[in-house]
DNA sequence: AAGAAGTCCTGGGCGC
DNA sequence: TGCGCCCAGGACTTCT
């Protein structure tokens, strides 16, 4: 599951790699993934294009190309994006494959088919960017705890499913939703609105801990994530509730319990996390 | 408007 | 042993 700190991992080794080399074609195994423009368009609008930046929002990469245009990669829950060389042994699941000057290729591996990538006006003129509505950038100095607090107030909802909501604030999923709700010992089904304010300031700052953390990482592998040179990540062994379920809690002892909330496997710490 | 539920997709894990 | 069912989840859509 690519959440911020596994696109931030990609970002920055693809910013040292592949900035100022040019896309010379796009191979489309499965051209479901490209979501805009249609087929022939993309190609076109992306061949022949100098990559210039590579920078993150939340969990999409953005590449800038010479003709102004951005190139935005989103993984999805399964994908992961490669740089191989063009004699290298294809993966079993490339959707999308863009070849680069240098003989080398990104590959988009993504067996789920849950990635997306789009061609587009970075102004937001030619179609809505998909970040027009995304919350701030948990990593930055623009969230704050007031702002934090701003984002939930008169929010009725259940704590988790609002953190995986991208317009509250951007780049949590999954994971890093339940190990920053059990480092900050509130419990996922607790209702927004009854947070009180030094809760809402012990998550907030629990967010950039763990999020921080995990980039330092280099981001969690727990099933098939993988770096752009398909290696794991390190911060699956800090974990401390996703995906431990009857084992204990590192900061009480007692036995993870594993809930589904909002239609998500859920952990938490019966002890350190109590409802209402 | 906000929240809840449904949808997509397919490898792998599990039960029988 | 082997088959088939169903879960996982990011973001979007639909309904209330």
């Amino acid at each position: 599951m690519p959440e911020l700190p596994e696109v931030e991992t990609m970002v920055r080794d693809l910013r040292a790699r592949i900035v100022g080399t040019t896309i010379t074609g796009v191979v489309a195994p499965f051209p479901g993934e490209i979501v805009y423009p249609g087929y022939d368009q993309f190609v076109r609008r992306v061949t022949g294009q100098r990559i210039q930046s590579i920078v993150r929002r939340g969990k999409y990469a953005i590449l800038g190309l010479s003709s102004g245009d951005v190139l935005i990669v989103h993984r999805g829950m399964s994908g992961s994006l490669l740089l191989r060389r063009a004699g290298d042994e294809m993966e079993p699941y490339v959707r999308v494959l863009f070849e680069l000057d240098d003989r080398r290729q990104l590959r988009l591996n993504d067996p789920r088919k849950f990635g997306k990538v789009f061609v587009m006006d970075p102004t937001g003129a030619e179609r809505p960017l998909p970040w027009d509505r995304m919350g701030p950038e948990p990593l930055n100095g623009s969230f704050t705890p007031a702002r934090f607090r701003e984002r939930l107030r008169g929010r009725t909802g259940l704590i988790k499913p609002l953190l995986l909501n991208q317009s509250v604030v951007a780049g949590l999923g999954n994971i890093y939703a339940d190990e920053a709700l059990h480092a900050a010992r509130i419990h996922p089904e607790r209702r927004a609105n009854t947070l009180r304010p030094a809760e809402i300031r012990r998550l907030h700052a629990a967010i950039q801990e763990v999020l921080a953390a995990a980039v330092e990482g280099r981001g969690t592998t727990f099933s098939n994530y993988a770096d752009i040179e398909g290696r794991a990540g390190q911060y699956q062994s800090a974990l401390q509730v996703f995906g431990r379920a009857g084992a204990a809690c590192p900061r009480c002892g007692a036995a993870i319990v594993k809930t589904v909330v909002g239609g998500r496997g859920t952990h938490t710490c019966p002890r350190c996390q109590r409802p209402a």
